[in-house]
DNA sequence: AATGAATGAGCCTTCATTCAT
DNA sequence: GATGAATGAAGGCTCATTCAT
């Protein structure tokens, strides 16, 4: 099973060349960026990328599956420390809040959708989101089987707890909304109403 | 103030370049699209693109305004027959489900974010949107000053009615989820209760 | 079945480029010259070589098929002229001294073996020289029933016929031996030795 | 006097280099292989392949005067033991046959003509033909005083022998012709009946 | 002797755009 | 309006070579 802690620590040559990267993703998108740009951020050559990605797509990817890792393992740190379903739910939507506004570069990087990944990394995302949304379930069984949590189609959770903090966050990165954090509690409130089960006063 | 209504008719030849171009947007993105693909997707030549739309960039655009004025005029009818906030609400979700299982290709399309539009786009996109939001906040207003719909943030009501449904469709759209249809009535439940005023029974 | 004549006048464009290829290859080689070095000496831009033939590839392609398909040509042409088996084989000699002295840079270029062409370019090729190794059996069929010529392995033929005058060119190309006319009536004697037969007064 | 003897023995980590070079060479071109597929091929770093041989040209050259230095010494060897001007002629043919038959792939790589020498590299190349050719004079000399070998221009023995076994060789290492010791007494007959002299019965 | 990360000049190729017909 | 050959700037990538360890 694949780990959800945090990635090892990479060499600094390595680390240097994502970090730059980054910066240059947010600021001209993937496409827009080219291998100049990112070489001359890091202040590296042109081979040394190559040596250690491979390729443009493959600096992308290192990307996005580390800010995948990390953000997985915020939110599931998170949950471990949850003693009720609406603890859980409500720090879901928090989570995201406080992750998204500390990375909000990442999280950038994370919702562009301009990327076409290899399958390689496809079927790592893959590994990466089966580990987690496993381990994000089996951390929400006792609040179902209690009854605090209700029973809805499986693919509906996600999108009725996050979609609109996703939603408002997407707006915000885009200039479009004022912080997040101004709402959380009001988006936080909505996702508990939305799965919130029988075994609940309303 | 921009009309609302349906996209005025072109020549059928920009039509079928546009709708070339959405095929090849759809299928390798935006950047990923050659005017060679367009060319040949469409059956003219390369020249006949640049003299009707000026630039490849000029085609994107043209296929975005063209998309957000057909699903502004589809919403702005839903909600123009809405007799009740719920109804409107409701209408909401039901109808960006429905336009986008009807328009996949577009709704995929609009959901892009891999294009950075010229200013002159990006100014005509927002003198659209404004005319839809005001004519949205306007069709709401009386459901509001009844008390049907709570006060809330300005910025909280699209991410609030919208943002379920917008993930869910996404996850769709990714091959990660069944279709909207089986559980549009679930996100219409969930949007009604997360904007619904005092003024309505819990 | 594929034509043995010359290939069809092409337009100017394409043939300038190709004799600048030609011209830059027989300097410095097929891997040792750079498209820059073909669009320089063509006249022309970059972007041109690729909109005819595709890549640097498919400049070397097409002058190899060119290049034996001129070839070929010549060959039969002398060979359809000959009233006996010994007139043939001679005529394959001095044919071969003939046409390389003439076109010692395309003659260069065809013995260059640092070229790995593509499965469409062979696939060319094989059916040129069906075509081309079939007329020349035919060609000889008539000698070889009168007992004219021996029969031998069918692929001794060549090389006992032609091995001589190749091996002479490719050290006269190299630098290292006199021209071949000098020594063209010596190399056909022991070409018509080679292979005469029975019906021949030795 | 340069040796024409079987070469030196090297350190063994020089002599796998040189093998993995040759698998890499005649698999893929001198061209075609990088440093790092004969460093792959070899299992040793890639400052192991500059410690020994200074360049990848220095690779090729070492390989290129070793192959030459083990066929000389092979031909020499036969043409020792010749007791006539025949049996030399066709002790030529023969040993080329055989040679190439057992070391097909350092063979394909003395064929290749995609290879650019140092000058130093050429000089020594040079030096190794003088002696082998001014040996192989020496060896004929007695049969041609004799008038078993026909007096001929100097740069025609060499073709007129060689030249056919070669053309069926490259044919074979191409693929398109069967095993040459099944035609190799047929050539030596074509050889020596090429070259002998007066004092031969005909 | 051996290692392998780092370098960077240079190459092939793409593709939006132009313009003469 | 339509055509498509021509253009050339710019980008991703390769790979021989170096050098600190």
């Amino acid at each position: 099973m694949p780990s959800i802690s945090e990635r090892p620590a990479t060499t600094s040559r390595k680390r240097s060349i994502l970090d730059a990267a980054l910066a240059c993703f947010s600021e001209r998108g993937v496409e827009g960026t080219t291998i100049q740009d990112i070489q001359a951020a890091a202040g590296c050559s042109v081979g040394s990328i190559y040596h250690h990605f491979g390729s443009k797509e493959g600096v992308a990817e290192a990307l996005w599956l580390d800010a995948i890792s990390r953000f997985n393992a915020a939110m599931i740190k998170k949950l471990e420390s949850a003693a009720s379903g609406e603890e859980a739910v409500r720090g879901v939507v928090t989570t995201y809040c406080a992750w998204t506004a500390r990375h909000a570069r990442l999280a950038r990087f994370l919702h562009s959708r301009d990327i076409e990944f290899s399958e390689a990394a496809k079927a790592r995302q893959r590994a990466l989101h089966q580990a987690y949304i496993g381990r994000v379930f089996e951390l929400f069984a006792p609040f179902a089987r209690a009854g605090e949590v209700a029973e809805l189609p499986l693919h509906a959770y996600v999108p009725l707890i996050s979609g609109p903090i996703e939603a408002y966050v997407r707006r915000w990165l885009g200039g479009d909304a004022p912080s997040p954090t101004r709402v959380q509690e009001l988006f936080a409130d909505a996702a508990w109403n939305a799965v919130k089960g029988p075994a609940v006063q309303h």
